[in-house]
DNA sequence: AACTATTTATAAGA
DNA sequence: TTCTTATAAATAGTT
């Protein structure tokens, strides 16, 4: 990488490739241990020669104890006895078999659900199959429930905004009628004022509702207000 | 090394900390490709994140096992030195994330299964709800059919049954005539004999059937020949 | 080992 | 996460 790029295979002059090894290891252990500081990380690089040479880095943050800390938080057994390897032996088989076992959990739950779905349906017997059909209808059944009574909530909530709404715009009127009256300020039709502040305040809403993207029906026919008020039903 | 020299110490910041742990991870990495290469030797790298996170590169050329085996013949036989200890405690966490992982897989399955009973519906916005009530609804339907073919397979299979018998009987009458008429034999009242022979056949069939355990209400009324046909559909 | 021209890695920002 | 890029760091070839 430097005077020169290089090609990224087996070095064939014995001797430079030993330098490089060695060039190139320090570099490694370095990087190594600035990883192990920066990032507060552990490391541990074991690395052979082509010659056989063994050469090794490990983080200094991390020790023997550590790790058998890490082992008796988790097994709760005393490592530092003689059967150490005993234990670790059938703690590993114990993992295992709850790896196993969840595994099967597992499957026959995702089997469940596709016959929930309507799949694989053909392990099922007559009596499995009425069961499935009556807890479906049940489930059904509570699943519109909620549905509507979100739907009916969305309702009000609309209702209310727009009945607000409705209000704020009647006050607005109401000030600007006593402000037409008032002889301070310039006469003014009335008439005109209400229809201009009526678009303004009902017309860009609507406009925004019908817009939404994923409702492309919501505004099809009815008057403004009507469509405001039935526009949840649309969900 | 780059818009700017750092200082090598702790990277406060955890997402920086991430960040730069994953960049230098693979740099790390690549450097010990190179070096597998370019100087034909055998790397093992393992690493943890300060979240607990493991990482591992092993030169190509050899396994896990030979490289532990390997580096057993080099320094001894004290395989309980700090690298060995890595590797097994990699394992474990390996293992440990694998447990973790399937129990969050678990957790969500039950979940939807709860859903798909009507339970836990508090969760489901509106769009969901109406998703999962369609789904619902086709699974329903599919499962409806399934049961409405399996009924009508059972039915047919009865039919055949008893119209099998039917003519078994029929030819056993045929042959019980044929006898009467046979001058070899005494003279019989065909009538009585053909009510005993009706009633042993049939009878105890149709008993058995009222007397499956898992089907009180099959046999609540009608002829027997009645009962027989219309039996699978009280399923 | 030391040197240094270059390549490579990467910190910060997008 | 991925890309970009200015800059720091690593290093190939040489001494």
């Amino acid at each position: 990488m430097a005077r020169g790029k290089i090609q990224i295979k087996r070095i064939e002059n014995t001797t430079n490739r030993q330098v490089t090894y060695s060039k190139r290891r320090n570099g490694l252990f370095k990087k190594a241990n600035e990883l192990t500081v920066l990032c507060d990380a552990k490391v541990s690089i074991i690395m052979f020669s082509s010659t056989g040479k063994l050469h090794e880095y490990i983080s200094p943050s991390i020790s023997t104890k550590q790790f058998f800390d890490q082992y008796q938080m988790t097994v709760g057994i005393d490592l530092w006895n003689s059967h150490y390897e005993l234990f670790l032996f059938s703690f590993f088989q114990h993992m295992q078999e709850n790896l196993r076992k969840l595994k099967d959990v597992n499957r026959n739950l995702r089997q469940e659900i596709r016959q929930r779905m309507g799949d694989c349906l053909n392990d099922l017997g007559i009596e499995e199959l009425k069961l499935l059909e009556e807890e479906m209808d049940k489930a059904s059944k509570v699943i519109r429930e909620r549905k509507y009574k979100m739907i009916t909530n969305q309702i009000d909530q609309h209702r209310k905004k727009f009945n607000n709404e409705k209000e704020v715009h009647n006050r607005l009127l109401r000030d600007l009628d006593a402000r037409a009256e008032d002889p301070r300020y310039g006469l003014v039709d009335n008439g005109e004022y209400e229809s201009v502040i009526g678009f303004s305040n009902l017309g860009p809403r609507m406009f925004a509702l019908s817009l939404q993207p994923s409702h492309p029906n919501a505004h099809s026919g009815g008057t403004a207000a009507s469509d405001l008020t039935t526009y949840p039903l649309l969900f």
